[in-house]
DNA sequence: AAGTAACA
DNA sequence: GGGT
């Protein structure tokens, strides 16, 4: 028995305010998960996972793709936004209604009523996968918010503030929990801590994050 | 640098 | 584990 057993049987709430502009939503992508999935697995079809290389020359740890209008890409050159995958030079595969649904669904729950993604960044984490501490501002419109959604294995969001260095809450994320942060929030740093290895019914042994951004 | 490495 |  251990200090972390006593807190692992604590139930969480439903519904967590992280701050003036950000919602976390525990378990609220449920009721669209065998949509989600099986949506999922057609847009990955078309558009593979894959791990792209930052500007500094390193592998990034987490395979990503996208669906929508615009994708999020990095390479050497830098971060920008892409209406064509770099891979294959086809557009990105569009964005399933069943995504669109639950992202403005989950935004209009946080107050962001007119939220109209038009990007999602699909993220899959493996055991060791992580995302170092950054803000999301490669979008051109920062009232728009920032809609996170977990499938898979739980993974540990580290959500800092506007500056590098401010102190980082640490929110145990697990399958089905969104996450939309905007307004005063919308360039808080975050990141994910190094996955731990697990295994989950419908993921196996991924985490899958999907992030819906209003990028253009 | 959405990255790693070295160091305190 | 922080910050650089």
């Amino acid at each position: 028995m251990t200090t972390q057993d006593l807190f692992d049987n604590d139930p969480l709430p439903p519904r967590q305010r992280l701050g003036p502009g950000s919602l976390l939503l525990r378990g609220f992508a449920l009721p669209y998960q065998t949509r989600l999935l099986a949506a999922l697995n057609a847009v990955i079809d078309a558009a593979p996972f894959r791990h792209m290389v930052t500007p500094g020359g390193y592998g990034m740890s987490v395979a990503m793709s996208n669906c929508g209008e615009l994708g999020w890409v990095t390479d050497l050159r830098g971060y920008r936004y892409s209406p064509v995958n770099p891979a294959s030079e086809h557009p990105w595969p569009a964005m399933p209604e069943v995504f669109f649904q639950l992202a403005t669904s989950a935004a209009a729950e946080a107050g962001y009523a007119d939220f109209m993604p038009d990007a999602c960044l699909i993220n899959r984490y493996e055991p060791g996968s992580k995302m170092g501490l950054h803000q999301d501002k490669d979008e051109l419109d920062f009232t728009q918010p920032i809609v996170s959604v977990s499938l898979g294995l739980p993974a540990v969001f580290l959500f800092g503030g506007l500056r590098r260095n401010d102190k980082t809450e640490r929110i145990p994320l697990t399958h089905g929990d969104v996450v939309v942060w905007g307004g005063a929030d919308r360039l808080r740093y975050h990141g994910i801590l190094p996955l731990k290895s697990g295994r989950h019914p419908l993921l196996d042994t991924a985490r899958i994050n999907l992030t819906f951004r209003k990028a253009g």
